[in-house]
DNA sequence: CCACTACTGAAACGGTCGTTTCAGTGGCAG
DNA sequence: CTGCCACTGAAACGACCGTTTCAGTAGTGG
């Protein structure tokens, strides 16, 4: 009989903070039980008790990476100060660039491929989620008739960029490459 | 002691080209030696024997994802006709929308996002190298002095509307922002 | 026939995996 | 003290992993 997770507990959000960070440094595509409860202080028995199975510990993982990033993306777009869509692109291409945020957005792309190859399991609608998260995030802000369209450019350039940016430390060429963009609608690097 | 890797012969092609049909029915990252050898009508003692070691098996199989990626790309590029970096962005994306190559695109995110978690390994630099593979392509199109940020953009919009293509299937959101890309740079839709 | 190369089958080795079993802790309400 | 509850430690289970060992087989050139 496979064991049920339990409620939210002191512990449980405890041992979830701590395991994140833990994924943050070795990823999560890779991980495995004993590690990482040696690495946070516990047992592979404390951890299946208080999540039932290592799939819905994935997925706690998953969940707070999202709720992770989604403050963050939020954070970045209020502090842009700018309601319009370049000033939007601008704030979350500052946050993307920030080299500590570098580990989060590994985890990030790795879960994102993850749930392409494997449509059950944990990963499961990870990446579609995320789509719509950041949409969600860009769509939001200008009413224009052609909003969604041009969000949804924004938001390629943003996720293009990022992969450059992931795959060669390149800072200024992905940097340049969204400057060029904001630049085409209209918003002149200041 | 560890196996040194054959040189190339003839069931040694045979075999790694089964193997790289069975990699993209089934993944890259959860590979293991038994399934594979099961399904291509072979033994793991005979892959091993072949390619030295599953690690090295992995960057032939890479290497074999690379090659086809490469062909496709510039045998895209040369039916687009135009040599313009329009015309180029428009041909590669219309390959990229082809559900046919989906199960090779959606392997190629997966060696991407693993060789930025292990810099170590069989995957290591095969982000790096399809960068490069790509820009080079989109680079080596036009001679104007703004044609390496322009090319970068391009490639930008590529990868992020490949992003949201694969983990949404909606082509149209995804063709649409390509074309609002274009129309920025002065080709408007045909 | 013989040596040699290329390839193969069966079985095992040591290891790690997720998970389970059994047997407890300590704290707190009644 | 008693019962209950959240949590824990140690050990084992069966499965699967990459790899190795040992023992071949078919074909080829001398």
């Amino acid at each position: 009989m496979s064991q049920h997770e339990r409620p939210p507990s002191a512990r449980r959000d405890e041992l979830l903070e701590q395991a994140y960070r833990y994924a943050l440094a070795h990823g999560l595509a890779e991980l495995s039980l004993r590690p990482l409860a040696a690495a946070v202080g516990s047992s592979p028995r404390v951890l299946l008790f208080l999540f039932g199975s290592k799939d819905q510990l994935i997925r706690a993982l998953l969940g707070r990476a999202r709720a992770d990033e989604l403050a963050a993306l939020r954070a970045a777009r209020a502090a842009g100060g700018g309601d319009d869509l370049a000033a939007a692109v601008r704030a979350t291409w500052g946050w993307l660039v920030d080299p500590a945020h570098r580990p989060m957005l590994v985890l990030w792309v790795q879960a994102y491929a993850r749930s392409l190859s494997e449509p059950d399991g944990p990963w499961a609608g990870f990446a579609r989620q995320t789509v719509e998260d950041w949409l969600g995030l860009l769509g939001g802000i200008d009413g224009g008739t052609a909003g969604g369209t041009d969000a949804a450019l924004g938001l390629t350039v943003l996720r293009g960029a990022l992969l450059d940016l992931l795959a060669t430390g390149d800072v200024e060429r992905a940097t340049a490459a969204v400057e060029r963009y904001l630049s085409l609608i209209g918003s002149p690097a200041r």
